[in-house]
DNA sequence: TCACCAGTGGAGGGTTCG
DNA sequence: ATCACGAACCCTCCACTG
């Protein structure tokens, strides 16, 4: 999709066609989720500081976004495409593989499968997308790219729409991209890589892969080395299993205490437990991510005796990880991620349980509990029932919204007074 | 009993992508 | 004079097992 978040916006507000527009977080700590081609113009990208974008292109429109909406559209689009084929692998909200082998003969060439795709969303949806039609999926998603329109300082060109690399012209068309182009070539990398004299994919398979294993290590290298030769026979993959669910947090100002912190951790572990439940899914392992004012980032994990799904279970185990860390210096980030997912919640019993009750006294579990909370939360709403630490003093809880704060905090970087600081802690954790 | 080896899994850190 | 969130994958080190 083409600018997708900022597509969405504009069926909204088509009065800001043709004018930069920026879609993400607005606070001070806020990053941009996506730019229009007009705000592209000035140099605004997805990712980037909302304070620095805000510099480069002040005329711009700032939108807060809305994650959900976009969830939804993303979903329309999605029926289109598996009215194709079935074999859609989303990668992200607004970009998609899809394998037409199975649909050539009913649906006509790949070209004309793209072309028909992009109608039918620019028709239906009123939401432009761009399609590139190729043998492997690093060349397709290339070619998409290839398709998109072009900002530069003078103005915004449109794109081709749909690009197509036939098999022969695959090797040609990849090796004339820079290697940053290459799924798997970031900024080490590529640092790594120049070391090497490579600038282009060209160069990448004329190298020995052998000396690429000693540069990225066996994985990358062997990977990096058979993409650039043109060797990619990885499949469309529909649906792939979970394999960790996380929620983190970048707060408004720094925490500087366990105690300050001990709001944002049951939060996040609830959200966390939450989301394992309603994927029917227990955990093994809990981590946690704390990223300091600094910018340096640790993680600690845990693998408890049993598999976790409860909201106290998670938030115990992330408490005791979080204890041993020094958060003097101040904390801007905090995350709990639940990795080591299995199925079936298996009950293994240690051998201090007695009669499948744990020995230390306590009846029942918090199973029970979780699951009344989540039928709770179906009928009325999340905020109507959460962990105690999260109550707030007019009612309700101040539980985690998943999607509300996708791109930073909204609110500003600068401290509040130690008075104000308690009061926060106390009545608006998620604040 | 020691040395060595291979395999496994946990823990911590890093990179990449959109 | 700044840097989100969520997820996947990889590497290295280390302890343990046989």
């Amino acid at each position: 999709m083409d600018a997708f978040f900022v597509a969405v916006e504009l069926l909204r507000r088509p009065e800001l066609r043709g004018r930069p527009v920026v879609v993400g977080g607005a606070g001070e700590r806020g990053v941009v989720a996506a730019a229009s081609y007009e705000a592209r113009r000035y140099g605004v990208h997805s990712a980037m500081p909302s304070v620095r974008a805000r510099r480069l292109c002040p005329q711009a429109v700032f939108l807060p976004g809305d994650h959900a909406r976009y969830a939804e559209v993303s979903q329309q689009v999605h029926a289109i495409l598996r009215d194709v084929t079935p074999l859609v692998e989303g990668i992200a909200l607004d970009e998609a593989f899809l394998d037409v082998t199975g649909a050539l003969r009913r649906a006509g060439t790949g070209e004309e499968i793209a072309w028909a795709l992009r109608r039918r969303v620019a028709d239906e949806l009123g939401l432009s997308c761009s399609v590139g039609v190729a043998p492997t999926k690093l060349v397709a998603k290339l070619a998409s790219e290839a398709a998109k329109p072009r900002a530069t300082a003078a103005g915004v060109e449109p794109g081709a729409g749909v690009v197509v690399v036939r098999d022969e012209d695959a090797l040609g068309f990849l090796h004339a991209h820079p290697v940053q182009a290459l799924w798997g070539v970031g900024p080490a990398t590529f640092e790594r890589l120049q070391r090497f004299g490579v600038r282009t994919v060209g160069d990448l398979a004329a190298l020995d892969e052998e000396v690429l294993v000693g540069a990225l290590g066996r994985a990358a290298g062997r990977h990096l080395s058979a993409l650039a030769r043109g060797h990619d026979d990885r499949e469309v993959v529909p649906e792939r299993d979970v394999k960790s669910v996380g929620h983190e947090e970048t707060f408004p100002h720094d925490r500087h205490t366990h105690d300050e912190l001990h709001a944002d951790l049951v939060r996040l572990a609830d959200g966390v437990a939450g989301r394992l439940r309603a994927a029917q899914r227990v955990a093994r392992t809990v981590s946690i991510k704390v990223r300091f004012g600094s910018f340096r980032t640790i993680s600690r994990s845990v693998t408890p005796p049993a598999p976790v799904a409860t909201g106290p279970d998670v938030a115990r185990a992330a408490a005791e990880l979080l204890a041993r860390v020094d958060v003097s210096p101040g904390v801007r980030l905090l995350g709990i991620s639940a990795s080591g997912l299995t199925a079936e919640p298996v009950q293994q019993l240690s051998f201090d349980d007695v009669d499948g009750e744990p020995a230390d006294g306590a009846t029942g579990s918090w199973d029970d509990a979780s699951r009344a909370v989540d039928e709770i939360r179906a009928r009325f709403g999340a905020a109507a029932i959460g962990p105690a630490a999260l109550a707030r003093p007019g009612g309700g809880v101040g539980v985690l919204q998943p999607g509300a704060q996708q791109w930073g905090p909204s609110g500003v970087a600068r401290p509040p007074s130690a008075a104000t600081e308690r009061h926060r802690n106390r009545h608006e954790p998620d604040a």
